[in-house]
RNA sequence: UGACCCGUGGUGUAAUUGGCAACACAACUGAUUUUGGUUCAGUAGAGUCCAGGUUCGAGCCCUGGCGGGUCAACCA
């Protein structure tokens, strides 16, 4: 134990651009010199392999500063959260081997300051309540290359407003009717600044307030609130919220003390090559049945990367492997499976098994008699024991393993053929049974006595051929 | 035609912050092997998007291009 602390301490820790803003945060004393992290996934899917590398990066970043982790719930649009979804998310977390420890946060935990703080917003003559509908809005916006133009209701009176925003809340308007906007620069060159929505009517109820709430927040409003409130120091989140960032600390600027400030740094997402990444896309699979369910191991999810065998500490691996930039790649996934193979050749049992048996017949093996032949459980790891594999006159190998007619680059079974049996002994195939269709339904073989594993007397009769796996018959 | 971001072998990440480009995956040889696994030895592959500039010296700094990404949801 005391070793393994002392390897890690030693260990060079490889320090990515974060770590390095970090540095520079801490060394100018930033907040107080606190690293604090959260990760904040929207209850609205499964987690999948693109989560693991940010939940690594936002535990792991912590861990590496002797900061601290929040788990933290983005449930701010009922319409696609479902606690089932907040179940597996945790589930999930754990699995990785990571602890929020007590800081499990949802941010409907701050409906109503977030409420009191957009009212707070609408005194300050900073938020107003538009009328319009959503593609009226949308056409005032302009694009990219062109400037917004106003709302005509951004000049209402505070008092307006004021009366506008709570009727909202009480349930007085139609979704859709009214939302609450931010008052910023409709001529921004950011889009995200044009006067932002940072409220909407939405009539549906919360996985968790029911239906206490007829308005919610939007992302951009809510996100650095609940950093702020939770002492986040650092928010990290993918390269699409680059362009949100001005906005991200304009309502911190315009609602918040001055005492700290949470800083928004991107990365660049995962990116696996043949891997739907789009969880849009999961829940279609998932809803129109694809696959048999989010947990599938043909999904990308955790879950499903779990069933199909994968281990915490392989995916760990391989999120340190693949590291953080702001380069938008795309990661072979040819190195996740790299790291399984590595972790799972060191620790997984071996055992036979025959998927399409071909039942084979040793002539000259003792009618009646069995013995049971040592094979070990992992060549990697002699610790992991031995266990017994029974023999007999009648076995099954894999349909596979044996060809009559054989190719030149075919390393098994075929007629007149000499293999070892794994743990056992040499066979060599005399005769080849078929039904009346002509399938191959059984072998007859011949063993040599004297080839048994440990007798070094047929130690090995040529290299090219492989030792074949096979499935005993009990009597 | 706007704002912001990114550009190092096939892929991903490094490069003591200005000192002749390293590691991993993938590929290919060969050896070993009672898992076509593992392990071991080795090979090939970029001169760092381009062009200038500063410097004894540039992947790292400056300027200008080029290429790619993101942004116009009452999603996050």
């Amino acid at each position: 134990m005391a070793e393994n602390n002392m390897k890690e301490a030693d260990a060079p820790v490889k320090k990515n651009f974060i770590d390095l803003q970090i540095d520079k945060d801490l060394t100018e004393g930033k907040n107080d010199s606190r690293v604090h992290t959260r990760f904040p996934p929207e209850p609205n899917g499964y987690l999948h392999i693109g989560h693991a590398k940010s939940i690594c990066l936002n535990f792991g970043t912590a861990q590496k500063y002797g900061g601290k982790t929040n788990l933290r719930f983005d449930d701010t649009n009922p319409s696609k959260e479902e606690t089932e979804y907040v179940d597996s998310i945790m589930a999930d977390v754990r699995w990785l081997g990571f602890d929020w420890e007590d800081r499990l946060f949802y941010a409907s935990d701050y409906f109503d300051q977030l409420y009191e703080f957009a009212l707070k917003l609408i005194e300050d003559g900073k938020a107003y309540v538009d009328d319009q509908s959503s593609e009226k809005i949308s056409e005032q916006k302009g694009t990219p290359t062109r400037a917004g133009i106003e709302s005509p209701f951004r000049n209402r009176t505070v008092e307006e407003n004021k009366d506008l925003f709570v009727r909202m809340k009480a349930g007085e308007f139609d979704e859709g009717a009214r939302v609450l906007r931010a008052k910023i620069d409709m001529a921004s060159p950011n889009m995200h600044m044009r006067d932002p929505i940072i409220y909407r009517i939405m009539k549906a109820p919360h996985h968790r307030t029911g239906d206490k709430w007829c308005i919610y927040p939007m992302y951009d409003f809510a996100h650095g609130q609940s950093d702020y409130w939770e002492g986040i120091t650092h928010s990290i989140c993918t390269l699409e919220f680059e362009v949100h960032r001005p906005l991200y600390d304009w309502f911190v600027d315009q609602l918040q003390e001055t005492d700290y400030r949470p800083r928004q740094i991107e990365f660049a997402r995962l990116n696996l090559s043949y891997t739907v990444m789009s969880k849009r896309k999961l829940l279609e699979l998932v809803k129109d049945k694809h696959v048999n369910g989010w947990d599938d191991p043909r999904m990308p999810t955790i879950s499903g990367l779990r069933r199909r065998g994968y281990s915490p500490e392989s995916i760990r691996n391989f999120a340190e492997r693949i590291g953080i930039t702001k380069v938008d790649g795309m990661i072979d996934v040819t190195l996740l499976e790299h790291s399984v193979k590595e972790h799972l050749n060191k620790t997984a049992q071996r055992v036979m098994g025959v998927l399409g048996p071909l039942k084979v017949v040793i002539t000259n093996y003792p009618d009646e008699q069995e013995e049971e032949l040592d094979a070990v459980n992992n060549p990697e790891d002699e610790s992991m024991g031995k266990r017994k594999v029974p023999f007999s006159k009648v076995l099954y190998i894999e349909k596979e393993d044996f060809m009559e007619d054989p190719p030149r680059k075919f390393f098994r079974l075929g007629p007149g053929r000499e293999v070892r049996l794994r743990y056992a002994y040499f066979i060599t195939c005399n005769d080849v049974i078929k039904d009346e269709n002509g399938e191959i339904i059984e072998l007859h073989c011949t063993y040599d006595p004297a080839s048994k594993r440990g007798q070094l007397a047929r130690w090995k009769k040529s290299k090219s051929y492989l030792a074949l796996g096979f499935c005993p018959t009990r009597r």
